[in-house]
RNA sequence: GGUGAGAUACUCAAGUGGCCAACGAGGGCAGACUGUAAAUCUGCUGCGCAAGCUUCGAAGGUUCGAAUCCUUCUCUCACCA
């Protein structure tokens, strides 16, 4: 398999540094990409280059995965237009740990399974040892400040219309990321980095320097970086981030999220987040255009990624929950569920709780979604009572409504919702 | 250390004594339409049912009246040393 060619009819190749693909075809090659623990989980951008491994690894070659213990410390200025926040050790630890975890469900680690195991390096483990001066001489001494400048994630933020400096830092951070690709060059023969386009400036960084100070060839690649035809940050939602993790993004979310991709995104996302062949996808895309109520592709994107990341029961109850929340789904078929499953639809819905003897006095509607939190005052509640965007167990009601204990769903819970997407849950007790 | 610019709601950004709960844009939310889309149209977007109350970096002051004027302070940024 032509790992280079597979990227290139998936539409993800953005940028290739010359005879890579032919080395790629030659050598079984080791290739590293690396992620920023910035927080414990990973979110649905780290995707991308997540199955570029995965493509790597099933291309028949060596995937290293790099967690930026110490990068993370720096700060990469890439596409950033004003200096980052700097993490304490702590957290920075936290996150290493998270993203180490969230990775081995995608990559292959096992070396009784697989011809070509991945592998997980963290950069901390080698950044650690060196001392400023010996980074300052063996590292610095290599590059001139003019090359390191000359970078478009430098340029832009010296520009006299950036309205902020950059600190050194930030600077020294491409010195960083490239002599993680030295020591991977020198350690596991590493000969490929690879990751988004905005990564392009550090990654060569990485190849002179290896150049420079071994005399080395050293290969690069980068996919191209996500985008939404409407303009929008792709992974990110009115609640933030899309995460892989289930506790920060629930996977009925996780689904919904792919599902809600407008027709044109979801061309270019079956390509890029599944791994169905040419044919298949060629197939799916054509029958959607016949049909494109049916959104057909959208689901099939859904299933393949909410199944590669969460498992195939996650995936189901999804559906299940996606079927009730927005089917034509009444009173009484709430009613009709039982508790276990009433709480997997709802599952990951907000929630709180509440006395019981204040449902059996007869709850009153603006208090039932001003008081719990649901939303934020009394005045929004009577002014989505005037849009007629409330409804109570999927019912709309009127300012007049009172909740009772006959509106209580297995005896325990009451469904508000405001709109069509927006749902909270009341939780009797005592 | 010097010079200059600046701080207004979720963001950008008007406003430079009363007509300001504060133009406009973006974002967000909702309604109609629909495919749980896109586009479009409509309404809402400090708190309060209301009278009214609290907001324009902070604290004081001037005034019948301040986001706007004065004083002090805090912070941010750029450039020069």
């Amino acid at each position: 398999m032509n790992f280079v060619e597979e990227l290139r009819w998936r539409g993800m190749l953005h940028d290739i540094m010359p005879e890579t693909e032919e080395y790629l075809l030659k050598h079984k090659t080791t290739g590293y990409i690396g992620f920023d623990p910035t927080a414990d989980s990973l979110h649905i951008g780290s995707l991308v280059p997540i199955i570029l491994l995965m493509h790597f690894q099933k291309a028949g070659h060596n995937p290293i995965a790099l967690v930026g213990g110490a990068t993370g410390m720096v700060g990469d200025p890439s596409g950033k237009s004003a200096e980052r926040n700097l993490l304490d050790e702590a957290t920075l630890n936290k996150n290493v740990a998270g993203v180490k975890a969230q990775l081995a469900r995608f990559l292959n680690f096992d070396e009784t399974t697989s011809e070509n195991p991945a592998q997980l390096v963290n950069n901390y483990d080698w950044m650690k040892e060196i001392s400023l001066i010996e980074f300052v001489r063996d590292v610095g001494k290599h590059l001139t400040v003019n090359y390191m400048m000359a970078k478009d994630s430098v340029k832009k933020r010296l520009d006299s219309e950036a309205k902020t400096g950059m600190s050194f830092t930030e600077f020294t951070y491409q010195l960083f990321q490239g002599y993680d690709f030295y020591h991977l060059y020198k350690e596991k023969n590493c000969m490929l980095q690879m990751g988004g386009s905005d990564q392009w400036g550090n990654i060569t960084t990485g190849t002179e320097l290896i150049r420079r100070k071994a005399q080395g060839k050293a290969y690069a690649l980068t996919c191209k970086l996500i985008t939404k035809a409407d303009g929008s940050k792709f992974g990110k939602t009115a609640g933030g981030n899309v995460w892989l993790d289930a506790n920060r993004t629930s996977p009925y979310k996780f689904y919904q999220y792919w599902l809600n991709s407008s027709d044109e995104d979801a061309e270019k996302y079956i390509k890029i987040f599944t791994f169905l062949d040419k044919e298949t996808i060629e197939k799916l895309i054509k029958e959607h255009k016949e049909a494109p109520h049916l959104r057909i592709l959208q689901k099939k994107i859904g299933e393949e990624v909410t199944v590669m990341t969460h498992g195939k029961e996650a995936y189901e109850n999804a559906i299940k929950a996606s079927t009730i929340l927005f089917g034509k789904s009444t009173a009484s078929d709430l009613k009709s569920l039982d508790e276990q499953t009433f709480l997997d639809v709802f599952d990951g819905v907000p929630q709180t709780e509440i006395k019981r003897e204040v449902i059996e006095n007869g709850l009153n509607i603006v208090a039932a979604f001003a008081d719990t939190g649901f939303l934020k005052s009394n005045g929004e509640v009577r002014r989505a009572l005037k849009e007629n965007s409330i409804s109570v167990n999927k019912e709309k009601v009127k300012d007049d409504c009172v909740i009772t204990t006959s509106d209580l769903i297995a005896n325990k819970y009451v469904l508000l919702q405001r709109g069509k997407k927006t749902y909270f849950l009341l939780k009797v007790v005592g």
